[in-house]
DNA sequence: AGACCCTTGTGAACTGATGCACAAGGTGTC
DNA sequence: GACACCTTGTGCATCAGTTCACAAGGGTCT
């Protein structure tokens, strides 16, 4: 019964996909779910699933199962998904809007509350009711906003320029989707998500698997 | 020299990263890259590049490192680059509209060459000149236009449908946005990306580090 | 040619994550 | 209460990936 010491970093990425599978069940009927139930819910395998909720000093009732309100009780404590931690997005083109506008974030306990964009067109508009502001203004927008975590959907050139902006803000998670490494401080929490990579990375086993075929 | 045995899935995973790195080199210039160098560009340390590199049998020349022009070609070979594949869009809402418009698919070789929506107002037309079709014609478009790659970028009830349509159609690369576990078959390679997962994983750093400040 | 410098390529140790397999310990039934 | 059944929790073996550290060997300068 670890009360919560260190959770393995693999874990804590698998937990968000637990907490989604726990939403098929109905809240306040005192269902349980087996680790083998999860396991399928979040596409992973049952072991791992009773190993990692092992971390978080969770425990199930053996021969019966997880109860389903008490387990996503436990995951939402260890995520910290009570806070609210607004988002401020960095550059609104093609991607910035469709983040602005995505349903699942705000849902999750990650609202947008403004974006930045160097086009003098965009600044001081509202777009899909987040409103722009310079890419200079952003120390203040973070502290008048209380952002923490930011989201970079800016061209590749302007990344690090922006990330320097948000550090010097005080924002320490950010989420980038501009294809370059950022360079930060170590206290700073950078998730990198280039989606041209991992079409790339698709094309290698496509590639292999042509390969094969030919021989 | 192995000639390009089995590659370990983490090394594949950053081929495109050292491809990307290698776009600040100019091209026929006869430079030369340590892997120091690009382990910065990369984002990783040197001696991963250097193991990573080994594995495509690419040899730089000790003392010197790597001619950036041949290794390129190498990776570029490895990740089979000279392929263009095709690429459906299925789901055109805010996320699915931006990946159509996003200028890196096509320039990496992903062109976006058609579309699918449910919403009949929306069939029929061209969305940033990607023609939309209805779901139901999902085989036929991936035939017509030689699809290889596969978008879900549908909402979550749609999207094992969806993934089912394109298996069908012999797609057998699939890059999905939506929040759930897709299943398919076992030859069929499928990258998930959630996005609101991986808010929720910065998130548990930030309470991590609140409740560390606090004590 | 020889000496020195530099960076590669790689064996080997290490770290972290995964999966197995089974004892521990509940629940329900007779 | 005893027995059968089930699913958890976990020690241990295994595996993949990372990092270290150093010999191998090409380049350059004298």
């Amino acid at each position: 019964m670890a009360p919560m010491g260190r959770i393995p970093e693999a874990t804590v990425a698998r937990l968000p996909l637990y907490l989604r599978g726990l939403d098929s069940f109905p809240v306040g009927v005192a269902a349980t779910v087996s680790s083998d139930e999860l396991a399928e819910l979040a596409g992973v395998n049952a072991a791992k699933v009773r190993k990692d909720l092992s971390y978080l000093g969770t425990y199930g009732t053996r021969g019966v199962g997880y109860d389903a309100d008490f387990l996503r009780f436990q995951i939402s404590q260890a995520l910290g998904v009570a806070n609210v931690w607004p988002v401020v997005v960095c550059g609104m083109g093609n991607l910035g809007r469709a983040l602005a506008n995505h349903t699942g974030f705000t849902d999750r306990g990650f609202p947008v509350v403004a974006a930045t964009d160097s086009d003098p067109a965009k600044i001081g508009t509202l777009i899909d009711g987040v409103p722009v502001h310079a890419p200079g203004e952003l120390g203040e927008i973070v502290a008048r906003y209380n952002a923490a975590v930011g989201v970079i959907s800016t061209p590749a050139e302007a990344a690090q320029g922006t990330a320097d902006a948000l550090v010097a803000a005080g924002v320490a998670s950010i989420m980038s989707f501009a294809p370059t490494v950022l360079s930060v401080p170590d206290d700073v929490e950078v998730r990198s998500v280039d989606l041209a990579a991992e079409l790339q990375i698709l094309g290698f086993h496509l590639h292999r698997s042509r390969l094969a075929e030919e021989s």
